[in-house]
DNA sequence: GGACAATAATTGTCTACCAAACTATTGTCA
DNA sequence: TGACAATAGTTTGGTAGACAATTATTGTCC
């Protein structure tokens, strides 16, 4: 999990950040659920781990996985009414951190900034990771 | 490892970033040596996985471990010819992936602003992990 | 329409790391 | 001086997450 500021955050659930993260991106998407693919690219984590925190996310109840009627090989999870009321207990919690971390440190418009050079960073890292992908295939 | 940047830098070599962080603190300090829990302490890791990169360095020839005089609880650790040998191999490695991401996304003053920001945020994180400590002892 | 590449998900296995418990030593203070 | 807290290091056990191989299905192209 990494001593880092979700720890602050998460200390406060059962859960670890990832799952919470599923949490969140189910409950911004349309109908509350996603295909896994999807929801891989959104949780930037490797298929196969997502696939392993929806297996324990799914048998806490937080979400179901469904057959995808329009790909058989596809699945899609949803959100249930469990997932719904942890994620809702959750978010003062981390709405109380990032209050007291990034908004009592930064200016908004200083956010702004950060959040554009760590862009601008992490683009020209991916444009150097596509690039050795190519190198190796 | 996780799939960021020192992917890039240690793909090259046969050692993980921990490791090669280590070997860049010896190689920076009086006598290129140190102690355990000062290198704790630069590596940002707990001392039990400290150690345990110390023994994998070690039987990999990179450094040494040796009793420290002054205080017979301690150990320093020195880096070796090889140890040495190993860093320099891997310095240019390192300068080509920073070249290659920071130093072309960002120009000179964004990246001192970039430090501060960051800096700004870690420290007031830092504070509530130090509240938090001492409100659960 | 059938071969074959690409995609979706899962499982097995491995690495990086933390936390807690423990041993040995050192500093402190009555 | 002797008790006791604090410090240095190691070991054990556990978690987050990656990668590779496998299965099932879908798209593509002759």
């Amino acid at each position: 999990m990494g001593r880092a500021i979700d720890v602050l955050a998460v200390a406060r659930t059962n859960y670890n950040p990832t799952t919470l993260d599923l949490l969140v991106r189910l409950s911004l998407a349309p109908h509350h659920e996603l295909r896994g693919v999807d929801l891989c690219r959104q949780l930037l984590k490797s298929p196969g781990y997502v696939s392993r925190v929806i297996d324990q996310a799914e048998s806490d109840g937080l979400v179901i996985r469904r057959a995808d009627p329009d790909d058989r090989r596809a699945q899609r999870i949803a959100l249930t009414e469990a997932g719904e009321t942890a994620l809702e207990a959750f978010v003062p919690h981390v709405l109380e951190v990032l209050d007291r971390t990034v908004y009592t440190a930064l200016k908004d418009d200083e956010i702004e900034t950060l959040i554009d050079l760590l862009t601008r960073v992490a683009d020209s890292a991916h444009q150097l990771l596509d690039e050795s992908d190519n190198v190796s295939t």
